[in-house]
DNA sequence: CGAGTTTGACCGGCGC
DNA sequence: GCGCCGGTCAAACTCG
């Protein structure tokens, strides 16, 4: 009862705030590398961002992020450099469940390789039959239920396995497409609030009993399709590696290219100014 | 002093 | 039923 009151207080803050993040050019979240200063798709409108919802519940693909990739590089006339980072990405990203994306980097040295985003680390595993212990991570987003682990390849020390479970859309907009109707499945009711569902933890949407194409039913990560939600697409941290390659355009070899890496602007609540990810975490803690 | 990490304990799931 | 194993918790610790 309380509850409920204070959801909706929450929400309608957040629609606001989230609203703002999404317009905002100046968030270290959506910025882009390059194109962004040359055509800047400028996604100023409501309209724009039904567009992204719509595509975020319809489930972002590979296809999706293909096409989203090659859309951004193509304003940057260097259809090679997308192709290189969609056939990296294919390469090293895996899906295993409907909410669960397993992506293989090769480890860079003592580079930073920061995928925008702070987590926090909530703990570390020995592995059985591993040398390298596997550390598990929190996205610090308070809305926001996403995980990832990080362990070194057991074969390959020179690979880290990263898997991405759960919600983590914060900054995976700007990279939909956004005139591509087809696979759209909108929420058609009301987008901002789906905005809002979007970006929260999958917990806090269970409070509000569920409407059609929410992810409100979503108990805690990973047992979101078992509840019967694989209706409305998968939804995982796909998103959250798309950005990655985005930014870091030459990401093959990763290495030490932090130095480049802008510092961001503004500082929101959930800043990523001395956000490290976990890439170099997990070098930390084997390769020292 | 606060935010974040480390580390060992605890717990639940699963296979034998 | 038991033990192993992976995931999480939380107190202690570290660092800025």
């Amino acid at each position: 009862m309380e509850e409920v009151m204070k959801s909706s207080a929450w929400f309608d803050e957040s629609e606001d705030e989230l609203v703002r993040e999404l317009l905002d050019d100046e968030s270290p979240f959506f910025f882009l590398p390059e194109e962004k200063n040359q055509s800047t798709p400028s996604p100023t409108n409501e309209q724009t961002i039904n567009q992204f919802i719509s595509k975020v519940y319809s489930g972002p693909s590979i296809q999706d992020i293909e096409d989203a990739l090659s859309m951004t590089s193509r304003k940057d006339q260097s259809q090679a450099v997308s192709q290189a980072r969609i056939s990296l990405l294919q390469k090293s990203l895996s899906k295993i469940e409907n909410n669960k994306y397993t992506l293989k980097l090769k480890s860079c040295g003592n580079g930073m390789a920061d995928d925008g985003y702070k987590w926090r680390k909530y703990g570390q595993k020995s592995i059985k039959n591993s040398p390298h212990p596997r550390s598990y991570y929190r996205c610090t987003n308070p809305r926001c239920g996403a995980k990832k682990q990080v362990e070194r390849s057991s074969e390959d020390p020179e690979t880290l396995v990263i898997t991405y479970e759960g919600l983590h859309l914060h900054y995976a907009y700007p990279y939909f497409l956004l005139d591509q109707p087809q696979h759209v499945d909108p929420p058609s009711k009301k987008p901002k609030r789906a905005i809002s569902e979007a970006h929260e933890t999958p917990d806090q949407a269970q409070e509000y009993s569920a409407h059609a194409t929410s992810p409100a039913s979503l108990p805690s990560t990973s047992t979101a399709e078992e509840s019967g939600l694989e209706a409305t697409g998968p939804r995982g941290l796909l998103e959250d590696v798309v950005p990655y390659m985005v930014r870091n355009p030459s990401n093959h070899n990763v290495s030490s290219n932090s130095s480049s890496y802008p510092s961001p602007p503004t500082s929101p609540p959930w800043s990523p100014n001395l956000s490290y990810s976990c890439f170099d975490i997990a070098l930390d803690t084997s390769t020292a």
